[in-house]
DNA sequence: CCTCTGGCTGGAAACGATTCCTAATTCTAA
DNA sequence: TTAGAATTAGGAATCGTTTCCAGCCAGAGG
């Protein structure tokens, strides 16, 4: 019984004879052997494994889609590689080079940045799939995760100008990712839409950190102009845009009209029934997922779009006086 | 030049001289060479990667344990491969092989059940490192951080006695984890203190899910000798007990006393003020990735302890009348 | 009875590194 | 000057698999 009958047995190539068939299968069970993935990887060139890179695993929303992917991909026989870039774009460049001397079979990314000429020239000298979420990068041969935030950002401000508000802040992360400038989309929409015209000052688009926010909004409320209403974008943004309320002893949803896009769990068990602009992290798991076996099958590169959806609760739904 | 006298410079290898390291190191720099990890791999028999196998990487503490250790290892040189067990006993059991197959160099796993035989027989015949996080099995050659829970609860439990309450109900996760069993120490240890019987109407220890303390505080509150203080062991718990106070219109802090073990982000947005038993989950992922390099390099198994911490706020200081 | 075909099997090369061993070169000392 | 030691380079084995290739044996057909 020769090594090579072995594979060829437990790899199920067909020329091997029901003799040796039987004989290996026996002495597969009694010995419980099972083959070395590392030395499989080696001769294949294929490790069976997705590198999954993320700013924050910490962030609830990303947590989920990585264990959507993780669960989707496993089912494909694929294990994850996790690494946190912490929104440093050095890292991240460090860790392109880590998965492919690692030799991963590819790769789903959330990059620190869009524009950055570098990230593009790494990537497109990788010659490794990548799949990014939620990210845009013209002249690049990888396949992406959209969300529709446009639509739904403009549901939620169309809702807004509804119940009478008109001052609107609109906090969110830099205006260089395509996630920053769709929900600025929705948002100038609704004003078109309603023919009214935005005021810059309440537009703040600086970080997605929890700092900048709960500055920006101390700020807004600071002014003499103060708005009535209040979107954030991501979670973070929400979580110090409603400290820094709460510190004015304002009540989202009763003192200020409140929206935040994405929920985070508990959401609901926040003071103020509050607005969202909600995504299925599940499903961008899933498709980033599908999209990145594509990719390593040898199908072409896509774009998969995850709908966003407005919910509307009370927060939003007060009236303003003045 | 050839191929051992290269990887004799970039191993640093003593036998090389200079002529030939610089030759060596110009080649390199020229071609951007790198050392394919795979086949280092199989050659030395060390892959640089860790398994981390949690129930649910969604869970925020979790999370961040799983991010801090990641931290810790990539500077010791490691990768993490991410895996949710979803509290499966059999997908646990699969897992392990798996990581097996793959030549992991070390194991950092939240198990699903401290009793079962099958678990310890396997993680005992598997000849990989394991690093177990707030879990304790006899007769197992793992390394453990372990978390105080029962001082930190039990400081809480006094708190609510000395402000009163004698009818305090506790919700937790099985009695089979150590975690449990930990918690319920605190819990007693306060009512024996101060001399006071425990109610066992008052105690459910049966699942760490989300529904199981919904309707175990639904059920509390339904009984005639209503509880007048709740503590809850984990997020979830937390979260099912607060969905259920939400629906009876009852505030926790505020009609109920509470106290939830384990924080989460954006506990201090919850409204009511809410005291809680803390523990540092970037310590924990820490001092894990710590155990699992010292029993890498070959040290004996140990166990680091993690401290909780009672942290007293309003919603344990309300006093009852009844 | 011989040859050709086709199914199976075992040996060997390959994947890309590390490391041991041998041999060549240089250097030291007698 | 020459033997012996020290230094260092290259060749080969190795890690554990897959896959190619050559060859064996059996059965079929002439």
């Amino acid at each position: 019984m020769a090594i090579s009958s072995v594979s060829r047995v437990l790899s199920n190539h067909a020329d091997v004879s029901e003799d040796m068939r039987l004989k290996v299968e026996k002495a597969v069970a009694e010995l419980g052997y099972e083959p070395d993935y590392l030395a499989q990887s080696l001769r294949k060139g294929a490790t069976q494994t997705i590198g999954f890179m993320i700013r924050d695993i910490t962030n609830p929303l990303f947590s989920i889609v990585a264990q959507s992917a993780e669960f989707e991909l496993h089912k494909a026989g694929y294990s994850i590689i996790l690494i946190n870039s912490h929104g440093d774009a050095e890292t991240e460049k460090d860790y392109f080079s880590l998965f492919k001397r690692r030799r991963i079979d590819g790769i789903i990314a959330s990059l620190v940045s869009e524009d950055s000429s570098q990230a593009k020239s790494i990537i497109n000298n990788l010659g490794i799939p990548v799949v990014l979420l939620d990210r845009e990068i013209t002249g690049l041969k990888a396949s992406a995760v959209i969300c529709d935030h446009a639509s739904g950002v403009k549901d939620a401000t169309t809702d807004l100008i509804k119940n009478g508000h008109k001052k609107i802040a609109f906090i969110s992360g830099m205006k260089d990712l395509l996630i920053t400038r769709n929900r600025l989309k929705g948002f100038e929409d609704a004003f078109a839409q309603a023919r009214i015209k935005i005021d810059p000052n309440y537009v703040r688009l600086g970080s997605f950190s929890e700092e900048y926010s709960y500055k920006e909004t101390l700020d807004l409320f600071a002014n003499k102009k103060r708005p009535t209403a209040l979107i954030t974008g991501g979670i973070s943004a929400s979580a110090g845009a409603l400290r820094a309320l709460k510190e004015l002893k304002l009540k989202a949803g009763k003192d200020v009209a409140f929206v935040a896009l994405d929920e985070w769990p508990m959401f609901d068990l926040l003071s103020g029934d509050l607005s969202s602009v909600y995504r299925d992290p599940i499903e961008i798991g899933r498709e980033s997922a599908r999209l990145i076996i594509n990719l390593i099958d040898g199908r072409p590169t896509l774009q998969a779009v995850v709908q966003t959806q407005y919910r509307r609760r009370l927060s939003s739904k007060r009236v303003v006086n003045g």
